[in-house]
RNA sequence: GCUGUUGUAGCUCAGGGGUAGAGCACUUCCUUGGUAAGGAAGAGGUCGUGAGUUCAAUUCUCAUCAACAGCUCCA
């Protein structure tokens, strides 16, 4: 019996019923088999060594393909743990899966501590046994069978896992002497896994709750020649120099105080502009948009919170109350903006006709962080946010919403930004004590966010489990330097607050209605929004946010007249800079203003001077070449304006 | 908060039971130099903090604080 498998390319061949994957392959070319790392059957990736038996259309996977490099990486996992068991026997499994980068594998130790020393050590012994080119071998097992294996082997994780699986459905996977409960797929052997380096270790709880028991993580990452392992630990160091809590500190944009507190920023004053220079374009483009700036307190009493939920919801692990001295009242340092925000719109009676209003704060809040969270500019205990808080009428919410989408988009699209998930943060069905309100109206909410991004073409995915306690919300997810995942901007649907508050207005019925509320912040916060923009120009900011836009260089210290006219001319332009009349030579002046990375140089001596010229000096490009001082500065004038709102 | 690692000059880092060192930055002097570091001299640290062991601690031990990596959390 025949059967026919269609390849990638269209072609369809004939195999006999039962052909094994790495067959197929060697049909198309050896070179590939060479290559071959696992096979994707009808969408399904399965080892190599497993017969097909129906027609089927396959791909052949390798280290190119996705599909091939988890393969790689889960069967280095079981590597790891072939050598953790060899020098460490009677290590408990947890589980031990590829990742984005690499893989990891969760182990108890027995309360061992497991240092860098030991990290070398499992290495070597991982590039040993991978030479002996064993072979993963892949064996169905009954639920007994496997039960019956790890209570033997003492390891109460695996019987865990085991004991939740259907009988029937169990493989195991061996190869040396290791073997280990796993669905698979898994590379041919161990031989194709020439390069190894062991990254870190860390603490994690056995299934992601911190109620159990942490077990150790060891990460690590392995690729089929070294030079591609080279080439990966070069992209890893040079995305550590992109690093904002680094170049934070080199372009002294802002610093943290230990005296101050932990996760409480200082604003430099050069990150102090760049971050007004922000604050500035978003006013602009809300007022635009149609929003009513307000400012409202730090802190606001502790009642405010309880009505809002907060309380009940954040209030143990906040920071404490303050309490006034004489009458024992209570506050809180505000967490967000929104009760507050509730509190305008309730100050005076509302009509449908004054709807949708929208209130606009750069609101300081203050949030107890765990200490462990805290994280550059990225995770802190005090920020501002680009808060607004739409109140409309239940009609109104999806345009509203596609409004402010347009308004994020037009902020990441002014500042770069390209690579954005956009995600759809749903409440965890499973949860539903997490969150406030009914079912109705959070269905409602999740239907209006989806439809809305739906309206503007906006790809999205969803996640459940990432809701707000109040709401459904479209998270806008950028990645740092080091492929970790922030949110930066968010819009949020809210139906509990309106109704916690109380908030009315009086439709064309003139009955009393209940406004929606929708939250929204563009940037996130500027903290934030500042760290991961740091991180994706590498400190080199657009001329108009760069807190130093230009440099004047005098060649001598005989033509500092002329530099310092020149500087005062721009610096009443509002061109921001600073002259450098050190006596130092111009390419040592040169060099200091290229390591802090100033858009322009403006270097003038005897030529410059006698016709009123300046010698330009572009970062990173060089020598621009001479040009007559107003020319230049129209030029540069015109080319520094903020994005147009 | 949890697990692990780290903490020495403004920055980057070396060192090590007998009260500390480099490069850069800084100060002064010399130099007046045309597109990424001119030369010389000088100043600067109770080695994160607190206890313990010791004749002696920055070095060893413990605690504590902070940073880093990950986990958990994120209104």
């Amino acid at each position: 019996m025949t059967i026919k498998i269609s390849l990638p390319d269209g072609s369809i061949r004939e195999f006999p019923s039962g052909v094994k994957g790495i067959e197929v392959a060697k049909s198309i070319s050896e070179g590939l088999a060479r290559n071959a790392l696992a096979i994707e059957v009808n969408g399904t990736i399965q080892d190599l060594s497993r017969s097909i038996d129906q027609d089927a259309s396959v791909k052949i996977l390798t280290w190119n393909d996705g599909g091939g490099k988890y393969a790689f990486w889960h069967s280095s996992a079981h590597l790891m743990a072939e050598a953790l068991e060899a020098l460490h026997p009677g290590v408990k499994f947890g589980i031990g899966p590829p990742i984005e980068n690499g893989f990891y594998y969760d182990v108890d130790l027995g309360g061992k501590a497991f240092g860098d020393d030991d990290l070398a050590a499992l290495e070597a012994k991982m590039k040993e046994l991978a030479k002996k080119e064993s072979v993963f071998g892949r064996r169905e097992v009954s639920k007994a069978e496997a039960l019956d294996f790890f209570s033997r082997k003492n390891d109460p994780y695996k019987l865990e896992l085991i004991s939740e699986l259907t009988d029937g459905t169990i493989t195991f996977y061996e190869q040396g002497n290791f073997t280990d409960l796993c669905k698979g797929p898994h590379i041919p052997h161990t031989g194709f896994i020439k390069a190894i380096k062991l990254l870190n270790v860390a603490g994690a709880y056995w299934r992601g709750n911190e109620k159990n028991k942490m077990l150790t993580r060891i990460y690590g990452i392995t690729f089929p020649k070294q030079k591609e392992l080279e080439g990966y630990l070069h992209l890893l160091e040079e995305a550590k120099k992109r690093d904002h809590r680094k170049l934070g500190k080199e372009l002294e944009l802002f610093t943290f105080s230990e005296k101050v507190g932990m996760g409480l920023p200082l604003w430099l004053p050069k990150g102090t502009i760049l971050r007004e220079r922000l604050e500035q374009f978003m006013r602009k483009a809300q007022v635009k948009a149609g929003y009513d700036p307000v400012v409202t307190p730090h802190i606001g009493s502790k009642s405010l919170y309880v009505t809002s939920g907060h309380y009940e919801k954040y209030g143990k692990d906040s920071f404490q109350p303050i309490r006034t001295p004489d009458e024992g009242e209570e506050f809180l340092l505000k967490p967000m903006n929104c009760p507050h925000h509730c509190e305008i719109y309730n100050s005076k009676p509302r009509s449908y006709k004054d709807l949708p209003i929208r209130l606009a704060e750069f609101g300081t809040v203050y949030r107890y962080e765990q200490s462990g969270e805290l994280h550059g500019l990225t995770r802190v205990r005090g920020f501002t946010q680009d808060d607004a808080h739409i109140f409309c009428r239940p009609d109104q919410v999806k345009e509203e919403f596609i409004k402010v989408i347009d308004l994020v988009l037009h902020v990441f699209k002014s500042l770069g930004f390209e690579n954005y998930t956009a995600q759809v943060s749903l409440r965890d069905p499973a949860n539903k004590e997490k969150y406030i309100g009914d079912d109705e109206l959070w269905d409602r909410a999740e239907r209006e966010i989806q439809e809305a991004a739906d309206e503007r073409g906006l790809k999205t995915v969803a996640v459940k489990g990432e809701a707000a306690f109040y709401g459904p919300k479209l998270d806008f997810m950028v990645k740092d330097a080091l492929g970790r995942s922030w949110q930066l901007g968010t819009i949020q649907v809210d139906y509990q607050l309106p109704q916690r508050f109380e908030l009315e207005y009086v439709g064309s019925d003139n009955q009393r209605h209940r406004p929606v509320m929708i939250h929204r912040a563009p940037f996130g916060s500027l903290e934030r929004f500042v760290a991961v923009l740091i991180e994706h120009c590498a400190g080199n900011f657009p001329l108009w946010l760069s807190p130093d836009q230009i440099a004047v260089l005098p060649i001598s210290e005989r033509f500092n007249a002329y530099a310092e006219d020149v500087f005062n001319t721009l610096k009443a332009l509002d061109i921001r800079g600073f002259l450098d009349d050190r006596d130092e030579k111009i390419g040592r002046k040169i060099r200091d203003a290229e390591v802090k990375k100033i858009p322009y140089m403006l270097i003038v001596g005897e030529k410059e001077a006698a016709e009123r010229k300046v010698a330009v000096r572009i970062h990173g490009k060089g020598d621009a070449g001479t040009m007559p001082f107003d020319q230049f500065v129209v030029e540069f004038k015109s080319s520094s304006a903020a994005p147009e709102n």
